[in-house]
DNA sequence: CTGAAAGCGCTTACAG
DNA sequence: CTGAAAGCGCTTACAG
């Protein structure tokens, strides 16, 4: 009997029922583990459904608890470290606990822009949503209060919701310091972004923090020293040759990213400077080649966030706790020090 | 009306029946455009739809049509370059023709181990999968079969499923003969992998084709310098800095991934060696790092493959075409000339 | 061209 | 402790 519902078609709860000789709903309530149940039956319904090879069907279940198990992740993009590490993290945080992800790779073909986040995306779709570093527009934000779907967000924040992340201005502030302690005065930055991304916090909060930091110790940032950069490695080693061919070079840069800094120690090796004799470097983020660059750092950790976020959102989901703005967890980071960073030379 | 449904709860196909003054089944035939309906009943309920925000819930017409319109994307594990860029790559091209992806991540917190794909996380959940680099043990090959998914394999085939890949055997050896047109007699391989997981084929591929090239040029491959990895940037790291601390070098080393090249750049870097004075080196992938690192490879268009594979699995999904073993696309592949590799140097 | 009704496979009060 | 029945919100023959 068994073999044949196993080799014919997946068995649903009416044949477990009829098997074990008790009704659906005495399935529903035994598979499910509520209270209300003999162990005698439970037993019986436990042996025939494993029997039977039964799992329910997560669409029937939906419709009828109005619960999907699932969660929507949305990303502005996939390919940077960043973010594949922190949707590898979510997913088997939720993965443990019985939900799965839904991923949204809100990335536009047409470059520089990305897609809306719309309701037949969500509606009915997911029991709650993450969003990564997605800073969203007035429309997104009516969108999902109407769907009313909790929300966490990671790394920039969204009105009214929680909020996991680095503190951003501490990074920064923890990477020039580390310069500034090594006795380095001349330091360049990497990492600002043009005007029409004002949007994004990140890259802004880092640039003010690098600045309040020179000026707290006493150093200027020159205007000149400070570089701007899309935030890939390619326009860091873009913009970094450009600065260190120049007579006038700075003993030190910080890069707001460990991704741009990939592209400043390449800059460097290039115009045959060496690191860290003619030049330190230190990035932000510890990614996952950064040990085998020897790239000074200042680690966030990842995987952390992805667990925070993922956890929060299933207190709400599973023991209806309530979601909003008073809940702020910042996740510490770390000066990590390699080889990309020493005492400048005397001159 | 209109406002009263938006602003209390998102509405069923219920509401637009009535408010229409037609029948849902009637809705439901105009809304997904099917034949038998009026122009005027059409627009009608079309312009209804719209005032009451209307999107079907996607749970309801699982349950009624048997279909999720959702693909379930199963990666060995998310961080490496390779498989946040196909996943990105499959998103997009599936979400073009309204389907998505559910994602899972098999890599385990146990090193070395993965998860097994398990009935309740493919059953009546998706309506495919596409697997990535993944070798699949003879249970689960049993449970797609039981679950009667359609099925498309990335990178490492699947018994009886269509496969998307690169010629392994042809990207290793447009690698190793640039080297050996460019002069390079002495050269070293990196990505021999352990026995123990002698059940992915890309790296015994690709090693075996090293190796025949070499014959076939009449070099020799010195067992002493082909070089274990687990194909991380670290590994390599680690092997590479060994073999070029002897005195007998290679004058070049190829990498089977960029990854790899990545670590045998740094170890030139640290033990003074210059690319590509010194030492040659090149890769296979072209990684969205490779350019900045001035790397020579061979490129493989991920993005492709990624599309490929969801036309095909749509294929399948909404035309009903058949998707067997014979089915198998080969992306080409060719060499990314760059400033690691050169002529080597007379001695 | 349109509607009434059954059905998809569960869960959830409500009785008993 | 257990069952009968309604309901979740759609789709799909079947009539007309």
């Amino acid at each position: 009997m068994a073999e044949q519902a196993r080799s014919t078609r997946m068995s649903t709860i009416t044949d477990v029922a009829r098997e074990a000789g008790v009704s659906v709903a005495t399935v529903s309530r035994a598979l499910r583990g509520l209270d209300r149940v003999s162990a005698d039956t439970r037993e019986r319904v436990l042996k025939v459904a494993q029997e039977l090879d039964y799992v329910a069907s997560p669409t029937a279940t939906s419709l009828a608890s109005g619960r999907t198990q699932v969660v929507g992740v949305v990303a502005p993009f996939l390919t940077r470290w960043f973010f594949a590490s922190i949707v590898s993290a979510i997913e088997k945080s939720l993965r443990a606990r019985s939900h799965h992800v839904l991923l949204f790779d809100l990335e536009d073909d047409s470059y520089d822009s990305r897609l809306s986040l719309s309701q037949n995306m969500l509606w009915k779709r997911v029991d709650g949503v993450i969003t990564l570093n997605l800073p969203l527009d007035p429309d997104e934000v009516d969108l999902l209060d109407r769907l009313n779907l909790p929300v966490v967000a990671i790394g920039t924040p969204i009105v009214g919701r929680p909020l996991v992340a680095i503190d951003d201005a501490v990074a920064m502030r923890q990477a020039t310091e580390h310069l500034i302690d090594l006795g380095h005065q001349r330091i360049a930055y990497v990492g600002a972004v043009p005007d029409n991304v004002a949007h994004v916090l990140t890259p802004q909060t880092r640039l003010e923090s690098f600045r309040a930091t020179m000026r707290e110790h006493g150093l200027q940032d020159q205007q000149r020293w400070i570089l701007a950069s899309d935030w890939t490695a390619d326009s860091a080693l873009e913009h970094a040759t450009e600065l260190l061919s120049s007579n006038d070079r700075p003993s030190a840069i910080v890069a707001a990213s460990d991704e741009m800094a990939f592209g400043v120690l390449r800059a460097a090796a290039v115009l045959g400077l060496s690191v860290p004799d003619d030049l330190s470097v230190i990035g932000i983020d510890d990614h996952s080649l950064s040990a085998v660059m020897g790239l000074t750092t200042v680690r966030q950790d990842v995987q952390q966030q992805g667990v925070v976020a993922g956890e929060l959102l299933l207190e709400a989901l599973l023991e209806g706790r309530d979601l909003d703005e008073s809940q702020q967890v910042h996740v510490p980071t770390e000066v990590v020090m390699r080889t990309s960073t020493s005492a400048p030379r005397r001159s």
